[in-house]
DNA sequence: CGACCCTTTGAGGGCCGTCAAAGGGGGTGG
DNA sequence: CCACCCCCTTTGACGGCCCTCAAAGGGTCG
């Protein structure tokens, strides 16, 4: 028997967990109302689910109230690419609106919950509330430049390299968004076959790698817990640009 | 003594060479009037030069008139990766609006010629008028799956794949835009380090590859021009997904 | 206790990178 | 007009990074 799931969305988005966050741009009470109209319901999908199926028409968008996913395309021999991973406060499901079927698929990387928009809703925002309008398209792009490394990553970077770099991208997103505990600790629920399709490896390339880093006393890859434990050699090692995240739109 | 640059956009967008293309999306006379608004002059670029630089404050937005760009990022110690390739029509430094400077630089492919529009200019939009900034997210959007489509490319197709992919999604960019000659032959101004840059391969491989789909067939390369001469056998070798390409909006 | 998934390790091979060098074409300067 | 240079292309040789194949170990769940 699986556990329930817990964590989800509260009734009203101004009690909102994510929204108290730091890392959130803030909004207006007006906005904020306006937020709460579009929303539609939440949704729970278990780890492994299909929050978007590959190759089907476009649905509903939703933004990751909780837990961890992530977006992915396959060739027709099985062969998978994963393009970016998705943490709270993460928008999922814009390129449906833009595209007649989704060219990728989005699953749920733990049990995830969601609060879910409708198809309309997109079109409503732009018109009603343009400072939302512009934030979805910043949304938008911040996803893009996610992808933009990424291609770097696999395009240019050796496998240790490639691994040093997916490491601290986590860990530092996922820190942002308060997950990681105070040791310095952050729920880690990829298996190394996610991280070798993130990184265009093999899985027993990437076992190698990962271990190899970890000998040298980099990282600690534990009971599905990462720490890192000298970030400044897997920042040396990634050429890692570590200014600062900007704040982000929470829609 | 180069030759002038020729091709300038026109003074009134209404007389665009690019809108009469039935490949973009019809505007009101409205948004058209709003368009030219918007557009603070032209500019144009040699080939090679920088459109926007890399690593530095971000400046206007400009749409491509003519000519071919590529967006990039480069590591610390040379390593270059081409993220995607700009034909005519698409928006160029969106980005720029979303991030302190500018993480990736653009580049231009051929001698350019672009239309700009100022900082301020894209927040207008969003407020005047709704339905261009929801087509600024549409095109944000399409770029990013074509970052998307070039990640499984990098990470999980084999160099003659790549190669295979990277001719036929040119090709067929190129064709929508009218760059396609009677003889289906569109002028090609990639060198092959380009091409390696692009798809995460050696400058020799590409060579090597390169010459392999030649001797067998599936293209030709001379002179600075492509033709597809067996589109079946490149889609199956790509893995392809021929579906037509949708109109775009063209801001 | 067995099934299943994930991790780990070893052996061998192939795809692709690096090094090296020659050939071609266009532009510049003598 | 020719020589030179630079950039791009092309080809060969060799090596290494990473892939494939294979199999064992551990943890969890039924």
């Amino acid at each position: 028997m699986k556990p329930a799931l817990h964590d989800t969305p509260p009734p009203h988005c101004a009690d909102c967990r994510l929204r108290a966050l730091d890392c959130f741009l803030p909004v207006t009470a007006d906005e904020l109302d306006f937020i709460q109209s579009c929303r539609q319901g939440t949704q729970a999908v278990r780890a492994g689910g299909a929050i978007v199926a590959e190759h089907r028409a476009p649905q509903r968008i939703h933004t990751l109230y909780a837990g961890w996913a992530f977006r992915y395309m396959t060739l027709a021999d099985g062969r998978r690419q994963i393009l970016n991973f998705l943490l709270p406060g993460d928008l999922i499901g814009l390129q449906g609106e833009f595209t007649d079927d989704a060219t990728h698929g989005v699953e749920a990387l733990t049990d995830t919950q969601l609060c879910a928009f409708g198809q309309d809703q997109l079109w409503r925002i732009f018109q009603q509330q343009p400072r939302l309008g512009y934030n979805v398209t910043w949304l938008c792009a911040s996803e893009e430049r996610l992808v933009d490394e990424n291609l770097v990553t696999v395009g240019r970077r050796s496998a240790a390299e490639r691994i040093a770099m997916l490491l601290i991208n986590l860990w530092r997103r996922a820190e942002r968004v308060a997950l990681v505990d105070e040791e310095g600790a952050v729920e880690f629920p990829l298996t190394q076959q996610h991280i070798a399709d993130a990184l265009g490896l093999s899985l027993v390339h990437t076992n190698k790698t990962l271990r190899k880093l970890e000998r040298l006393g980099l990282h600690a890859l534990d009971a599905g817990r990462l720490r890192l434990l000298d970030t400044r050699a897997l920042e040396r090692l990634a050429d890692y640009d570590s200014r600062p995240l900007r704040k982000m739109p929470l829609i």
